[in-house]
DNA sequence: TTGTAAGCGTTATCAA
DNA sequence: TTGATAACGCTTACAA
């Protein structure tokens, strides 16, 4: 391996000037700065990264930590961060938070003893309080969470807000029985959207019963069985609301397959505005996250934080609804319940 | 941040002595290795990644780069090489190679600056001879490529092949008008795909015009604006190939849209077998890769390449047709030209 | 403008 | 069984 000692010797000069070369630091005559240059390119010299953080203390790069590589988005937000980060000359390096708050912990302290400048955290299953210590001691932020006590150093959608809009855009489209299949219940993106499909149909005093809600696991085939379990039950339902795309997927194929007219009988609506979305028969209405201006805003808070430059509050990110046939007009559209 | 000096300091013995306590090297008094390991648990102490890695020259890590977290299948791929990673006792860190050469070069460079144990490379545009180079110089596995000169460095999937019998199996059906929709041609994938279906449809002296072949870009909208070309052409077909799921879902949305009766009056074969595949309306046919086990067969090798055993060759990973009803029997349903 | 030398926090060799 | 001490390859005062 070629050492800086080495370029050193073939450049006539000492170490100590190789690294201001190769740093742009501290002033360098011109012509011993080309005699370094070149001995670098006629060895093929590489700086030892490691050996290079363990003096600065940085390793020049930020950590990113997702949630098992899956989830609706986990795509497209990579996809945006890396670009973003590689942008800004820094390098993004991700790793896996499986699905416990104990690999989720695991997985920041591997890459803050990688010394990342900063840290990006998807997380599901953290405990608010374990995520505050982290805040406490990292430079981290934290996405899809939303922390009262640290409200600018975590970035997130209303998903309440937007299973709200969703469910009370299907009461004034004239449906009054609307279903549901949820996500993990464990997770808080489930859990946001099964309260905000709650909220608009209690708004309306319209009944919520324990029938109409079945539990998916976000993937298709488990909309498609928990589309199944809910037309077994017999409970009677105009519209459905599936806690992301993937489960109203498979809840339409389940609902053909029970001879329901798509969506004459039965509306559906989605969540998260997967690609298919728009080009599935009848075409899904869903709700569009701003995934790429939520990650955004984490790096570039991030940024401010490596600097120590005051936090300002972040916007908040709101989902959009996409209305497409999916949803027709309810049983009661002549006299629907107006959105309050 | 505490040292191993401060532990040793507590525990009342050198630095030497805990690193051994740390490691498990050499021989160490049961009395003296417990006061050390209760230093450490009373100070906190977390050793320095960063410090054991430059001292190693390892770091207990894999390397994985992906092509812009794109592409049909990189979920299951990453979520199955972090499993099995982790379990390994190793680290995973991804980096993202975008979609050059030069990029993906970078990439390669960064984890191998990390000294990463063994880096997994999916590469799209890195040429020939470079990955030969690089493989000659690192612990390196290539996934997705066939390299003739290092057989037993590489895993892909018989993509050719496969497409070949897609297109086969359409022809035995019936159908002897097929059009494709290929991904991005600069793609090694894409290549082998369209390859594969031009071998078919040759092999039955079938007439392959320009006309039938249209470049998608691997999306939905591409699929669906490609079909639509298609369409606009005149060039009639009875079946569809599509490279991949994603490009069929938007292509019957346009065949539909058309008026075309799926599968009766068009056929439609996807690649991929995205989750979606089997619910949609009709269900499509496509083509499961065995991601799981390729991306294992990768993983096992890196193992041994790192210990230094000798490299078995590798199986070959070949799709498998997954036959659903957007097929249908072509117009010479009753005389097909029959398989070779 | 350049060089010397002391870190950074480990590991590992060699004596004791 | 332990402890000094020299690496590992770099950065950065401090001197010159």
């Amino acid at each position: 391996m070629i050492t800086m000692l080495d370029v050193a010797a073939r450049a006539g000069v000492s170490k100590a000037t190789v690294s201001r070369v190769l740093n742009g630091t501290g002033q360098v005559r011109k012509t011993t700065r080309d005699a370094v240059f070149n001995a670098m390119k006629e060895l093929g010299y590489r700086p030892n990264f490691l050996a290079q953080s363990l003096a600065n203390n940085r390793s020049n790069s930020i950590g990113l930590v997702v949630s098992n590589f899956d989830g609706p988005y986990f795509g497209r937000l990579l996809r945006r961060a890396a670009t973003l980060i590689e942008a800004s000359g820094k390098h993004l390096i991700v790793t896996n938070g499986y699905d416990t708050p104990e690999r989720e912990l695991e997985a920041v302290r591997l890459l803050a003893d990688r010394r990342c400048d900063a840290i990006l955290l998807y997380t599901r299953f953290m405990s608010e309080d374990t995520l505050m210590t982290l805040l406490a001691e990292l430079p981290l932020m934290v996405i899809n969470r939303y922390l009262p006590r640290a409200p600018e150093r975590c970035v997130y959608f209303e998903q309440q807000q937007a299973a709200f809009s969703v469910v009370d855009y299907l009461i004034q489209q004239g449906h009054q029985q609307v279903a549901c299949i949820t996500g993990p219940i464990n997770t808080p993106t489930a859990q946001a959207r099964l309260a905000g499909y709650r909220q608009a149909l209690q708004q309306q005093r319209l009944l919520v019963t324990d029938a109409q809600v079945i539990a998916g696991d976000n993937s298709v085939a488990g909309g498609y069985l928990a589309c199944q379990h809910l037309l077994s039950r017999g409970v009677a339902f105009t519209a459905l609301f599936a806690s992301n795309d993937d489960m109203a997927i498979g809840a339409m194929q389940a609902l053909r397959q029970a001879g329901k007219q798509l969506p004459e009988q039965v509306s559906v609506f989605g969540f998260d505005d997967e690609p298919c979305a728009a080009y599935l028969q009848p075409p899904l209405s869903t709700v569009y996250l701003p995934i790429d201006a939520m990650i955004e805003a984490a790096i570039m808070q991030a940024f401010r934080l490596i600097k120590g430059e005051v936090l300002p509050p972040l916007p908040a990110f709101i989902g959009e609804l996409k209305l497409r046939s999916s949803v027709a007009a309810g049983p009661y559209r002549d006299n629907p319940l107006q959105s309050l």
